[in-house]
Formats: C-alpha cells, sequence, structure tokens
DNA sequence: GGGTATTGTTGATTTAATTCAACACAAATC
DNA sequence: GATTTGTGTTGAATTAAATCAACAATACCC
C-alpha cells in the first residue's frame, strides 16, 4: 500500500484529533469493562488493531475506527460531523453564489419514458 | 494488506455513516467551489483517494477523512466523537460499579484524564 | 457549435496495513 | 508462590490501499 501523505505524516490538528478520540475509545471500553480482545470480536478484528485505534494510528482504515464506535453504541456522534447544517462557513459561500454542481455520472441517460 | 472484516464488510450502519460523511464532505467541498484536485492537494492526496472519501470507502485510512475535514475547517465536530462527557451508557456502568464501600483502587481503568 | 475543466473508470505498480505467533511484564485472584 | 488475565512488542507473511497514466463522459463557458 502506498500512504497518503497525509496518513504519513499528518498536521498536528489531525494527529491530536485521532489521539483523542482514540483515549475516547478507550475511555468507553474501559467503562464498559470489555478488554480489548473482546471489543475486538465484537467488532470484528483482532486485538493488535484495536490496539492501533486506541492509539490513534492515522493509518487505519475508517471503517474500523467507526466500527469500534458502532459495537460501543456511540455511532450518533457521526451525524454531525461536517453535517451541511453545522457548516456555517459553507453556507455562507453558497449564501454568497450558488455553488456550481460537479459532472454526475448517472445522469446521462434521460427522457427514457 | 490484510483487511479486517469490519473493514472488508462493514455492517450497514457503518457503511451508512461512511456515506452519509463523505456526501457531507462533497457538499462542503462543493460549497467553497474546490476541485477534487485543488483540495486533495491541500490536504495532501491524489484526486483518486478525494473521490473514494466521497464515496464513502470503508478501507480508506482515517487520516485520510480527518484531513479533508482539517482542510476544510470541519475538524471541530472530531471533539464530540465518543466523548466521555456523551457517552450516557459509560457514565451509568460507570457509576453502577463505583459500589459503596471499600473501593481499593487497585488498578488504573479510567484515570485518562 | 467548439474548447476547457471536472469527474468516472481501469489496469499496473508499489508498499505497508493487518494478522498471527511468540514472547514479556504487570496486576489480580487464589 | 502459582495461575490467570490484560496488555505491549516484535518479526514474518499476506493482501490490498494509494498512486499514476490514459482514456471517456459529463458539465460549464464563450
Amino acid at each position: 500500500m502506498r500512504v497518503s501523505r497525509i496518513a504519513a505524516s499528518p498536521p498536528h490538528a489531525v494527529e491530536q484529533a485521532l489521539t483523542v478520540l482514540g483515549g475516547n475509545i478507550r475511555t468507553a471500553r474501559l467503562r464498559r469493562r470489555l478488554s480489548r480482545r473482546q471489543l475486538a470480536e465484537k467488532v470484528g478484528m483482532s486485538r493488535y488493531l484495536m490496539a492501533d485505534i486506541e492509539a490513534g494510528k492515522p493509518t487505519t482504515a475508517v471503517a474500523a475506527y467507526v466500527g469500534v464506535l458502532w459495537a460501543l453504541g456511540l455511532l450518533d456522534g457521526m451525524d454531525a460531523l461536517a453535517h451541511p447544517d453545522q457548516d456555517l462557513e459553507g453556507k455562507v459561500l453558497e449564501a454568497a453564489r450558488r455553488p456550481t454542481t460537479a459532472p454526475k455520472r448517472g445522469g446521462a441517460l434521460d427522457d427514457d419514458f
């Protein structure tokens, strides 16, 4: 695998966000009195990957992180991430000028009836 | 790379959470009138990986997703993810385990913050 | 209409993510 | 003391993630 630059050496803000997230996951696991092996099995991965997640490893697959959140019942926090309603700057930009829609692959076949 | 089961075939809830996140990222990008190539370069990755992210690809590195949020100025939403203060179930469990008598404080279970 | 920019797709290449076995160490528990 | 459990580490093997080139399709602007 060729790791992307953002994953190979992320800026501090990204690195820290992942470290904090991993710590939060660890806290949630311990509160539920689950060992890494137990939680990992519930999620569908090895205990080693579970350790990587709690350490905030940047190159680990998203689904591993999100899967742990799912197994912990903490998936609802994902909804707010980059939600258009909360993207204030984006809303301002959109209000100033309507966004041009990017080319869509699916909209090609028209007038079929 | 040996993909973990959670990443290879995630449960529907995880898959959907990633699809929604990717869509939100796409919306935020278009609102800012950035092409994939432009945003990808800002983040530090290729336009192909950018496409994967907007599609919600489960096996993509977390740092790629978080890096895009960072470049869009949407990183603050990460703080709430699995935050101990918002983990109601975890707090209940922790409180229930903290019993009446003689805590005997041996292991470092939850000293995380 | 033509010309340009953005996006979708594919096939090949590179390289590391993930798993596993095996070990070590600390903290409980008996 | 002996045993168990949870965790940290390392090195090897497997497999696919990320990049790139090249092309096609679509959207935008004049």
